[in-house]
DNA sequence: ATTTACTGGACCGATTCGGTCCCCTATCTT
DNA sequence: AAGATAGGGGACCGAATCGGTCCAGTAAAT
């Protein structure tokens, strides 16, 4: 359905928390499971993941917990999909060579590579941080596409 | 991993096909497996699918078989995808209330709702036909979005 | 009546998803 | 040094989905 995981979700849901405080604050896996309301296990896993992604730097022992490592506004959503569900290929013919075993045949691989492209240079064009904030919403050329579409439907 | 399924992506090569064929031309299963290198089974059933969503109209009996029921230049992508995997909702959250039991914490709500859009958009702005015929890529915001991704990368 | 071909749905193995658990190691505090 | 705290790594599990097959039924042509 395309859709991407609910635990990716969630792990955006946690950086995102993390944006909305200071630069460099450290929050532990407690923490943020009680302001998310979201199981522990769960945010520690995903966690997990985003220190292993380089996109928290994680801190042991007592005291210890995440912290953000980069600039919210330096981070796109694109990057985050690529760390937590492992790269945006919309089929695996997309992906490359190889994937599919009837590459030759196929009329319609070409054209989708140029979407998935779009897709994401779409996803490549929001941030962290505008997730973050609400308000401008600078997604590229949905006013043209939406009325393309609405042309369209005519 | 933001994919849509294998199966959809054999529907839409089916369909493509019957693009690429005179308007109202009819062929049956066993033509389209031939012709697709995809086993018989498959193909029933994503025909099946495609007749059901009311994107071909099927002709039972000896003679029988499948013909496009719309004009390729005025199907989408988008609808596509639609009809071939109930809809586009990037998470469950997106899809509507109710999905998730904390959307009144959760901030990114809102913001995902906009890229949700924004791909939707895009998968909307490209059909059929254009799928078919290569070159002309009228892609929304490609080379802005991706000059604007370029710039980010910096 | 026979043959062709779509229809509807059951069905199955394999993979992924969503989520939990446990043991280990690192660090801070006392 | 001892104890408490907190992350790291990974196994693990049930449930859902995916990719694909199969078959009994029905409509149409000849
Ligand atoms: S290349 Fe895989 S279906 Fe087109
Ligand atoms: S509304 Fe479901 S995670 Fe945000």
């Amino acid at each position: 359905m395309l859709r991407i995981s609910k635990l990716t979700d969630y792990g955006i849901v946690l950086l995102a928390r993390f944006a909305q405080e200071p630069a460099g604050t450290t929050l532990n896996a407690r923490e943020m499971a009680e302001t998310t309301a979201l199981p522990m296990p769960v945010v520690s896993k995903m966690l997990k993941t985003l220190a292993g992604a380089e996109l928290l730097r994680s801190q042991r022992g007592s005291k210890g917990g995440y912290s953000l490592l980069r600039d919210p506004a330096d981070v796109t959503v694109a990057e985050l999909l690529e760390a937590l569900e492992g790269g945006v290929a919309l089929m695996d013919c997309t992906a490359g060579p190889g994937h599919c075993d009837q590459e030759e045949r196929c009329t319609v691989r070409e054209p989708w590579q140029r979407i998935n492209s779009t897709v994401l240079a779409a996803l490549a064009n929001v941030t962290l941080a505008e997730l973050v904030k609400p308000g401008s919403a600078p997604l590229i050329g949905i006013e043209s596409a939406s009325s393309a579409a609405a042309q369209r439907a005519e």
